[in-house]
DNA sequence: TTCCGGCGTT
DNA sequence: AACGCGGGAA
């Protein structure tokens, strides 16, 4: 069953949320923006990874690539090496692939339509409606871990395995017609905020996953290959054991998926990035 | 050692 | 619906 809000429910719970917000907001440089492409790379970044990591990176990814079709026309090669420490290397492919459909078939502008954002490469249900509400300010219905952990925390201190269908109807019912923007912010600094005093609520949510150790696991090799790519140019698919430590079928298996994302490229025993 | 979280693929 | 994907901080 959904969960009614009365107007005075409503208005306590936004007033609390944009007092905290008032006294704690955080500074970042991909706020306060329209730049829907701006918004875009940040959000790109920020999939799986903490603001403070993605800090110095946006803002040299953004000298390097200010534009979208800086971003289109680029070697890829170029892109990894920009996003080289930040992780799930897949997100720099496929937000490269994302600004050359930009350009190709929107003529360079950033679509306003939760539809057509999430029809490009990447961006989902989150990335498309964070994009509407930052970048065009329009009211949406936004979900993340951090708005997550204070819907739970606020309206269902006590309960496991709790659905998005339940906690959707809330952000819907408590979403300011005006200050989308700020209201998103205010609600993901809250959370933040929630997640530090008290064990992570987003936990309690029905798909939160436990990850699987990182150590050596493939992501860790595929980690280590784009590494020592960016570093030294090339890579022999024999160097490749002694990097990874493990067995030859191995090494290849990891390299083969590699190529198979467009992340390198193998030509006869040498990888090298695109 | 544990924790983390949106997207594409299967 | 379940799984794979980085790397740094706590």
């Amino acid at each position: 069953m959904i969960q009614r809000l009365s107007p005075q429910d409503v208005a306590h719970f936004q007033k609390q949320v944009l007092s905290f917000y008032h006294q704690n907001k955080r500074v970042f440089p991909f706020r306060d923006i329209n730049d829907p492409y701006k918004i875009v790379v940040s959000e790109y970044m920020l999939q799986q990874t903490q603001t403070a990591r993605v800090v110095p990176f946006f803002i040299r990814f953004i000298e390097r690539f200010p534009t979208v079709q800086s971003l289109a026309t680029a070697p890829l090669g170029d892109v990894l090496t920009l996003w080289q420490g930040l992780g799930y290397n897949r997100r720099a492919k496929f937000l490269q692939k994302c600004a050359i459909a930009v350009v190709s078939q929107f003529d360079g502008v950033f679509p306003s339509s939760l539809e057509e954002l999430q029809s490009l490469p990447g961006i989902g249900a989150y990335t498309a409606s964070a994009v509407v509400a930052f970048a065009f300010e329009t009211p949406v219905m936004v979900i993340e871990t951090n708005i997550r952990a204070v819907f739970i925390h606020t309206f269902f201190p006590d309960d496991e395995k709790i659905e998005d269908n339940l906690i959707i109807p809330l952000i819907e019912q408590t979403l300011p017609q005006n200050g989308v923007r700020e209201w998103y912010y205010a609600l993901m600094d809250y959370g933040v905020d929630i997640k530090k005093r008290h064990k992570n609520p987003a936990r309690r949510s029905k798909h939160h996953a436990k990850q699987s150790p990182f150590l050596g696991s493939n992501r860790q090799k595929r980690g280590l290959i784009l590494r020592e790519l960016v570093t030294n140019k090339t890579v022999s698919v024999e160097e490749l054991c002694s990097l990874l430590q493990c067995e030859p079928q191995k090494a290849e298996e990891i390299a083969a998926g590699l190529e198979k994302e467009g992340l390198i490229i193998k030509e006869g025993r040498v990888l090298y990035l695109p």
